[in-house]
DNA sequence: CGCTGTGTTGACAGGTCTCAATATAAGTGG
DNA sequence: CCACTTATATTGAGACCTGTCAACACAGCG
């Protein structure tokens, strides 16, 4: 919800329909794949991932969830999720019913374009992973996931980023990437000895940010944010 | 624009916000990527692509657009385009600035709903690739992929579709599916030697649609979309 | 009629998967 | 705190899918 600069007003009015904080513990589902879609999540803090499990029991990652994000969105047009949501750590979130959701489209305007535009944002995410899996090789892809990681924790924290824990098994990583775990222990291990990172106990050092974004090959760095917003988005005050 | 049931009065508003219509020729491009965010279409006719050029010149495509589909979401939040949309036949589309998009937020709660729940079926068609990419060999992601638009077109359509215009080149296809077009064409040839499908001059016919779906192997065929909505959502004259 | 884009086929190389075994860390109950 | 069990990580050998390179057929089009 970075995108808007929402002031106080918006917030109170966001955490009021929020109603009460829920715990999860590490490994917890939030909203298993297949259940009743009533409501969507707001994630207040620990890491969660987006998941689907193929018929033949195969797992893809096709997201991952920092403090701040939304959670389960894309499901709302459906009857039943298409994505599992788990804890990855210990977590907080907010449930927001699909009703007051809706009503926000209809009662704040400025709440429904921040939420839009952050989903957007977890389009373009997808997007790129899309590419990545397409068309990098396995080192590739985890040299692109970790700058993408890398870039989404430097931006919620202040200044710089150059180690971090990704909680995250060495599974749940290939599942993300769409590599088997044996192969993805093979590039992390290359990837030390080029000492472009360091990986142990599940926290990542990127020693060198140049070269590793090099590497990447992804169309960008992170994206340049539009500045432009009309008037009426810019602050709640002016009801035009 | 399916999802909601708009009304004459909404349809009226929309189209008088989207102004005068465009014309491209095939292979034309709409918006390129890189380029400044003006404004979406919203596609009126013909199929338009959207597609990610990576540093070494590769191409993913990412999206597939059919009529009644708005184009160039995802980079409203940008300040440049990360995709380009590309005209796959003759295309009419409408331009929507990008102030009058978010003044539907403001105004027009119920196409805003409508624009965000349409954005979250295409989301979902990009989970759905992602998973399919990522997990899939490259017989069982041309299967997933011919089925996807197998059953996006039924919706639009009326009646069963068995057999459809195809107006991609294998290469656009590969680049879709993130194989090489050289690959691809031994899939096609196999899939044809099983008489699963028929492929010509970009006609395809799927004949066997239930084996086809057997080794499609993704989580589902269509999604089955949510009835659920709440009362002001259902009719523009219920303004509760 | 030549040109360019598209489709088709072959031989070979290489990245990644599969299967399998072992090591290490983490968690559990006594 | 130790013994035990389970999850996670690591490494090897071989098979297989897919990519690369290259050549050629075919169609549309000026």
């Amino acid at each position: 919800m970075q995108i808007l600069d929402l002031d106080a007003a918006d917030h109170a009015w966001f955490e009021e329909a929020c109603g009460f904080r829920l715990q999860f513990d590490k490994q917890m589902v939030i909203r298993e794949q297949g259940e009743e879609v009533k409501s969507i999540y707001l994630l207040a803090s620990g890491w969660v991932s987006s998941s689907i499990i193929l018929p033949d029991g195969e797992r893809q990652i096709v997201g991952l969830h920092l403090p701040g994000d939304l959670l389960g969105v894309p499901s709302t047009v459906l009857a039943s999720s298409a994505e599992s949501l788990t804890a990855l750590t210990a977590v907080e979130a907010y449930r927001i019913s699909m009703a007051d959701f809706f009503s926000f489209f209809k009662r704040q305007p400025r709440l429904a374009v921040a939420v839009f535009l952050q989903d957007q944002q977890d389009d373009l995410a997808l997007i790129d992973r899309l590419t990545a899996v397409a068309r990098l090789s396995a080192t590739h892809r985890m040299i692109a996931f970790l700058l993408h990681i890398h870039d989404r924790l430097a931006r919620i924290r202040s200044g710089p980023v150059v180690s971090f824990e990704l909680p995250l098994t060495q599974v749940d990583l290939a599942d993300a990437l769409g590599i088997t775990h044996v192969h993805l222990n093979r590039v992390i291990k290359d990837l030390k000895a080029a000492g472009l990172i360091d990986y142990a106990r599940n926290r990542v050092t990127l020693k060198d940010l140049a070269r590793l974004r090099t590497f990447s090959s992804l169309p960008s760095g992170p994206h340049p944010l539009n500045v432009f917003k009309p008037r009426w988005l810019r602050s709640a005050d002016n009801h035009d």
